[in-house]
DNA sequence: CTTGAAAGACAGCGGGG
DNA sequence: CCCCGCTGTCTTTCAAG
């Protein structure tokens, strides 16, 4: 895999932000012709570095109003039941960000749900998926910031 | 604004997924004809249901190998400093996400940085900003699920 | 890297059923 | 909703400097 330069990551901050521009108009921005501009595109896709291109919803427009962190202590740190604890939580389509943590909590999860009920129902599901020491629920009030865009060093 | 079918929470789901596809492909996995699908993704952008497109990057490569949930508790609830508060945090890059919370703890931010050294020079920056009287900074060892596409009810 | 050109795919929009 | 077709833009590839 070739280094990537500063204008590799330059085309990088543009199309995460906005997928939608053609080639010409990104080409432009970053001083290059299409078709080095293209070709640059297609090595950061074909290496990985561009993982895939999404449409990005407006959670309360689909219905999704609130968003909740739990912050999960487990019992029983085997590794098989870990491991089918992992996958099970994956499987749950309410989970958004799922994460194994260091020091005292061992998992955080980001969740949405329509309402409080629904995001009930999901939590009688969680709990009961193996025996947890410990289950916290932090429900958001309002979203300040919420950006997919990762900030890339200059 | 008009109402949204089974067929419109289909595309939705399907562009939220991939958003590379051609009408034609979404148009097919849909069971309708071009134009019409092309109609309805039309709606779904000028309606802000579909927010925007975005390229997805790997953090890992671009050098952001480390993420950090921040939970805040803060001593002065004054209106005035906590917008100024929300402001200047919002601004910071390393800033993914950014919650107001409800209960005990205030705001929760999800934070990337290359290294840990980098997540200390950012939080020595977060902590001068204002008085905080509490800040616990939990470390992700790993990544288990990293979702966009919001849950559709069907 | 550049320009220029060419072929094909696709979006975007109309008309008609 | 369907199909047909037009028009222009964009992608993708090529040759040549």
């Amino acid at each position: 895999m070739r280094i990537m330069d500063a204008i590799d990551r330059r085309i990088l901050r543009i199309v995460q932000k906005d997928a939608s521009l053609s080639i010409y108009e990104i080409a432009t921005q970053v001083g290059l012709s299409q078709t080095p501009c293209w070709k640059r595109l297609q090595r950061l896709e074909a290496s990985g570095v561009i993982k895939r291109r999404i449409a990005l919803l407006d959670p309360a427009k689909v219905g999704l109003g609130i968003t909740v962190f739990v912050s999960i202590q487990v019992g029983d740190h085997s590794g098989k039941a870990l491991a089918r604890f992992a996958a099970e939580v994956s499987a749950m389509e309410e989970v958004l960000d799922f994460y194994r943590m260091a020091g005292d909590v061992d998992y955080v999860l980001r969740v949405v749900a329509p309402d409080t009920s629904a995001f009930d129902a999901f939590y009688k599901r969680l709990i009961e998926m193996m025996p947890l020491k410990n289950v916290t629920s932090r429900f958001a009030l309002e979203s300040i910031k919420s950006e997919t865009a990762l900030p890339i060093a200059t």
